[in-house]
DNA sequence: CGATACGTTGACGGAAATCAACCCCGGTGG
DNA sequence: CCACCGGGGTTGATTTCCGTCAACGTATCG
């Protein structure tokens, strides 16, 4: 089969996001690009992995817009987790015996998937390897905490105008940085299960943000119009991005 | 200085919780022992480990109740997760450059503490412990995923019916198993911080819970006197606590 | 062109926050 | 011994936020 168009952007993805993390030598680095890669493309609401599998692969995000959920008893899901181009959101699924929760794409979306047994030999032999991925899944950590008082405390309007934050410095520490337009490639039912509010009144608070000028959604964008004033509103600070 | 009385105990809860997580040598289990240990009490209400300091030391919960919080930009309290005896909330903070989060007494507590610099050459040389230790970090993120769920999705009385048999569940996993009752060392509004709701409504959630013949909340102790009934109602179920 | 999916709007109701008393009980000190 | 105090729990009245329901608008697509 022919290299996949994306498999160079999926290699230099999983480097660039580990070496963040901790130091890689040439060895380190030799190994990651080496490991043997498959893709597949998904469109906009399907399940990418779903809860209660054995998982047996890690998922790397190429393209598009990828949520962590959790389906509730009564059928509801909830979104725990935005994942962008580059998030490599399955590190721990090395560890599970089975997935308390799935993997779903939010817009059309293109993942690569590395086989857990590609990645055991990996870890066992580089240190910082190891740091690297425990440090991912304790950033992950961070960021449900963050989210916990988000929607623990917040209400409505500053719970969203904290989201939008987190969104436009995830993509900033991704390399938008400069430009006020990020993707948002999601609807307003995303939204709501993002911030455990309902669809209609997700609408209403989208519009008093925009009335009250500070970001403009439309399309698939957001468009932050007052950085400063929707972080003062949403109580946002940064820190928790960047722990490790 | 002499040792201290619950030394021992601190030793085993220890041993205890990593070998549940990962099959550990004979030289592990030499070498977590030989740890050198700190001990500190605390009464209820104090904090343990400040939010923003930067962590040298893991704690290990031996006697009380202590909780994960956080303190949002109005200065509410949130509490993120519960850490019952034998609880080790602090391993994650070996790779944390500052805390973004801060450990309290709920209760009177025991607390004891070992120092980084002790645990890097265990994690160097024993691959079951750098295995106990990431699980331990994956299980706790499992619980936060839950409790977005729960503070997301459900109304108040099943979000404390589910937090009940979060309790009771570990409670039983820990030992306690065949009773019913549990301790449950709170205020009200330490359970108002954790469930995101405002004190007067816990007190009368509670009183519902009671009607309903649910459990019995008393003193400093929890009943359940229909257990099904509350995992039932909280859409409780227990996988999330055994998952790694 | 209708069908469908998504967004928008208004009316209404209910869950939970807030505010403010009040109670209960254990501790403390005169 | 009793008076006082303070922390925590309880209760009621009121308000606010947000969910639900239902209708309608609008865009895209086959």
């Amino acid at each position: 089969m022919p290299d996949h168009p994306h498999i160079e952007t999926a290699r230099q993805r999983l480097l660039a996001k580990l070496a963040s993390l901790a130091p890689l030598t040439d060895e380190d680095r030799q190994g990651l690009l080496s490991l043997p890669l498959t893709f597949d493309s998904w469109s906009a609401g399907q399940d990418i992995v779903c809860q209660g599998e054995a998982p047996n692969v890690c998922a790397i995000v190429v393209e598009g817009f990828v949520c962590r959920f959790k389906l509730s008893s009564d059928g509801a899901r909830e979104i725990l987790a935005w994942h962008l181009p580059g998030d490599t959101p399955d590190f721990q699924s090395l560890y599970l015996k089975r997935l308390d929760h799935g993997l779903g794409a939010v817009s059309d979306a293109v993942v690569a998937f590395v086989q857990h047994k590609h990645i055991g030999p990996l870890l066992e032999r580089s240190s910082a390897i190891r740091t690297a991925f425990f440090k991912d899944v304790l950033q992950e950590a961070a960021v449900y905490r963050e989210w916990l008082v988000n929607i623990g405390h917040r209400p409505a309007l500053q719970r969203m105008a904290h989201m939008f934050c987190e969104i436009a410095t995830r993509f900033d520490h991704a390399g938008f940085e400069g430009s006020p337009r990020y993707p948002l490639p999601l609807l307003q039912a995303d939204l709501a299960d993002a911030l455990g509010l309902s669809g209609v009144h997700v609408n209403r608070v989208l519009q008093e943000l925009r009335r009250m000028a500070l970001v403009a959604v439309r399309g698939r964008t957001l468009e932050v119009l007052d950085r400063p004033g929707l972080e003062e509103l949403g109580g946002f600070d940064p820190d928790y991005l960047r722990l490790v």
